[in-house]
DNA sequence: CTCGATATGTCACTTGGTGACACTATAAGC
DNA sequence: GCTTATAGTGTCACCAAGTGACATATCGAG
C-alpha cells in the first residue's frame, strides 16, 4: 500500500511542477526559463526538478501525454479481424475525444510548435510511440500484414494527427477535434495488398 | 566571385569536419564523442566547430540532408494541374534515386535511429520542410487545396518517406528506395474532397 | 606594402544534466 | 518511547553544449 500512496504523491508533485512551468513558460518563453527558475518557483531545488522529470523538455508533456500506453493496448485488444486501418481510427478517436475536453492542450501545443526543442522531443516520444502501434499491429492474432504495410499504416495515422492538431490550433481550438480526425481518415486510404513491388 | 569561393571552401571544411564526426560517431557513439573531439581531429577549436554547426546534432544531416530546398522549389515547378498526391510522388521519387545511391546514408541511418537525440533533431527540421511543403502545395497557381488537405497530403508523404527508410534499413540498405516509395505511394490514397467536414 | 575583411583561437560564462554524499522525516518493529 | 531502515531532499562538484567578446592571424585588393 505504501507503493500506491507514494506514487500518488509523486504524481501530484509532477502535476504541480507541470504546472508552474507551464506558466513560467506561457509568461517568459521556453529558453527564457531556467529549470531553477520552475524548482524555486515550486519551493525546491534545480536538482529535486530533476527527480522527477528526466529533462525540461519533458515536464510539457506531463498532462498531454502522447506516448499512450493506453493507445497500444486498445489497438491489441481491437477484434482481431477488423481493418487495421479502422482499428486505428477507432482508437484514436477515443483518444482525442479524451483530450478534446481538456483545457490547457491548446497553450501547450501552442508552446511545442513555437519551441524548436519541444517539436523535436515531441516527435522522437512519438517515433517510441509509433514502433509500439506498429509491432502491435503486426502482433494481432491472425494478421497478414508485412513490416511495411505496418508502418505505412501507423505512420499515415500519425499524419491524420498531426494535420488534425495543425488545423485545430489553426481555428484558435474551435474545431472539433474528433469530426477533423474523422474526416483525416476517411480522406486517406491505405490499400493493404502487399504483392506489389 | 569571392563570394563563391569562400562558400566553396567553407563546404569543404563542413564536409570534413561532417566526415570526421561521423567516423568517431561510428566508433564510440554519438553521446560519447565530445564536440571537442571532433574539432580536435579535425584539427580545430570547438569554438570553431560552432561557427560551422549551430549544434552538434547537425553535423550527422550534413550529408543526408532532409530539409531540401529544392524538394520545396520542385513542388512549386510541377504542372499547375497535377493531382498533388502525384507531384509529391514524382519529386520524392528523384529525390530518392539521388540518394539511393549515396554511400555512408545507411551507417548515417542507422546512427539516427539509435540516438535519441538525433531522432528528435531529425524530425524537428522535417517539421520545418513539412510547413514550407504544404504552403508550396497550396500556393500553387489554380489550386484548391484548403490548409487541412494540404497538410493531410504532405504528412501522408512523409509518412511514406519515413516507412520507405525503416523498410530500406531492416533490409540493410538492399531494398530499393525508389520502388519502396513508388509502392507506399500506390497503397495511399489521398481523397480532395474538402466538402465533408 | 598597407588596409580591410574573414577565419580562427582564447577566455569567460550560462545552462542542462549527473553522481556522490550528508541530512531529515517518517513509519515500522521492538 | 526508542531504534532503525528508507525515501526525499539539499549541497556540492562536475561535465558538456552553446554563446558572446575580444584578440590575433591570414590573405586578397588596391
Amino acid at each position: 500500500m505504501e507503493e500506491g500512496l507514494r506514487e500518488r504523491t509523486r504524481r501530484a508533485v509532477r502535476a504541480e511542477l507541470a504546472e508552474v512551468a507551464i506558466g513560467l513558460f506561457a509568461r517568459r518563453g521556453f529558453d527564457e526559463t531556467t529549470v531553477e527558475d520552475i524548482a524555486q518557483a515550486a519551493g525546491m531545488t534545480k536538482r529535486s526538478f530533476f527527480r522527477y522529470f528526466p529533462t525540461k523538455e519533458d515536464v510539457v508533456f506531463d498532462g498531454v501525454d502522447l506516448t499512450g500506453e493506453k493507445v497500444v493496448a486498445d489497438i491489441a485488444a481491437r477484434p482481431a479481424d477488423e481493418d487495421p486501418w479502422d482499428s486505428l481510427r477507432h482508437v484514436l478517436r477515443a483518444w482525442q475525444e479524451e483530450i478534446h475536453a481538456s483545457e490547457r492542450v491548446l497553450d501547450t501545443l501552442r508552446l511545442i510548435e513555437a519551441t524548436p526543442a519541444l517539436v523535436g522531443r515531441l516527435h522522437q516520444r512519438r517515433a517510441e510511440w509509433r514502433r509500439r502501434v506498429s509491432d502491435a499491429l503486426q502482433g494481432r492474432p491472425g494478421a497478414d500484414i508485412d513490416p511495411y504495410t505496418a508502418d505505412l499504416l501507423t505512420n499515415a495515422a500519425t499524419a491524420v494527427l498531426d494535420a488534425v492538431s495543425s488545423q485545430w490550433m489553426r481555428s484558435d481550438g474551435h474545431a472539433n477535434r474528433p469530426a477533423l480526425l474523422d474526416r483525416g481518415f476517411t480522406q486517406i486510404h491505405v490499400d493493404l495488398s502487399t504483392r506489389q513491388a
